[in-house]
DNA sequence: GTGGTCTAGACCACG
DNA sequence: GTGGTCTAGACCACT
């Protein structure tokens, strides 16, 4: 999978990494079990630090996207251990403000809707049989 | 209008000031030519500092959202000047981390909808004839 | 609260700051909405990088330990924040080899218990009416 | 016995094959003067590094649970080799973090002895009449 | 070689 | 002055 950092961004460049590592598992292009490069590795090949990277890798890990495994390094969780129930009341508090910003800007909840479906078949595309995965570790 | 402003919340104070006039806005409880509390006014009514204030108003304002009139100090903005036709390409690359992470957090894209769709129902309340509203200025 | 360190110690310091500060919390030395010190305040005290404080802070707060609170700073979160009901079994999971280890080394469980309850004991002492408080934030 | 490492673990290997030891022996699976396979016959069965399996050896040899025979090679030690009075001031320092930490996460006191005595009673399981063997060596 | 830890110095956003 | 971020260099434990 190729990340790709906007070092010119207002965003954290560990948070543009863990944004784009949550996608790949989103889309299904990195799946349970997968390995992510080495902390070193991807740092320079991003050319940035490896504790930006490390920071990235270490909050994926405690939000349960990551495992570290004593062989493979940083691999993928299970889907499962991703899951957080109370995790639709967090969001809500992030997404009505982009909704509240949309009216105003002219959007309407249709508009809104569409583009989230678009995203979402978007994210979609890789996601055959992720179900099937059931990896050993 | 309430301004409600947490302290202990990771948004900077800014910016949830900048949301819930935002939101106002969108509802309909703020509507154009309405005035906004003096920076000095609001910042001791909610208990924060001027500058932080400050900030959040001159964002409204570079951002469409507000104006200044000579004698009424800050007032809203007429909703046309608000638009923004290439809105939506920045919306997405906001929504998308939130959907990426909703899909590994195990909701469905029924769910996320329905949760936007939610959002647009509690905002949509207090917005009555809001296009009966077009104030001369 | 005073925090000692040990320099010479296997756990790493940041752990063991974190652990003496989730003791403060536990025996009520350190009460909700209790401002910690600062990050370069506590490590000029301690005489260790503020990195490393950091680092203890930030796992605090991602356990749901502690908030940032913008003017106060780090503080106390409430305590029901802190809870998690899966806790249990991660505890099983650290506790059953101090078990096995305290049985070969020749302790009974009533010595095991015992010991654990003298631990609860030392730790209720401060726990006074912990539960009056709500804090305003 | 059965030993089980799991390389997603956060606890290192070499622990964790310590750990199943004395809990092989605290439950009397391992019997004193019971051999254990050779380093080299344990590392290919789990499929780990030898040197890996030599540590967690070296250090329940050093900790008294095991003893080198010449001719069976990696023996259980005598169950009154293992004692170390002085064990319940290591192990308490051991506990209180977990202690303090489960009254934060909301379990009282009883929660946790009963936690306890259940792991007491799980690893019991297997301790019929250790006392009658006193193997002659 | 891997991740984990610690130190150090610097800049920024926020209030 | 606060926490947050990024960079940098170093050592260690584990495998």
């Amino acid at each position: 999978m190729i990340i790709k950092i906007d070092l010119a961004s207002e965003i954290a460049i560990y948070i543009q990494l863990k944004n784009q590592i949550i996608e790949g598992i989103a889309t299904g292009q990195l799946r349970p079990d997968e390995q992510l490069p080495s902390v070193r590795q991807l740092a320079s090949d991003i050319g940035i630090n490896m504790h930006t990277v490390n920071k990235g890798y270490g909050q994926l890990k405690s939000e349960g996207y990551t495992l570290i495994h004593k062989r493979k390094g940083v691999i993928i969780n299970n889907l499962e251990d991703m899951k957080d129930p109370s995790y639709s009341e967090k969001l809500e508090i992030n997404i009505k403000p982009l909704i509240a910003e949309s009216i105003c800007k002219g959007l309407t909840e249709s508009d809104y809707l569409n583009l989230c479906k678009g995203i979402f078949k978007q994210l979609k595309k890789g996601e055959i049989n992720k179900s099937e995965l059931n990896p050993n570790r």
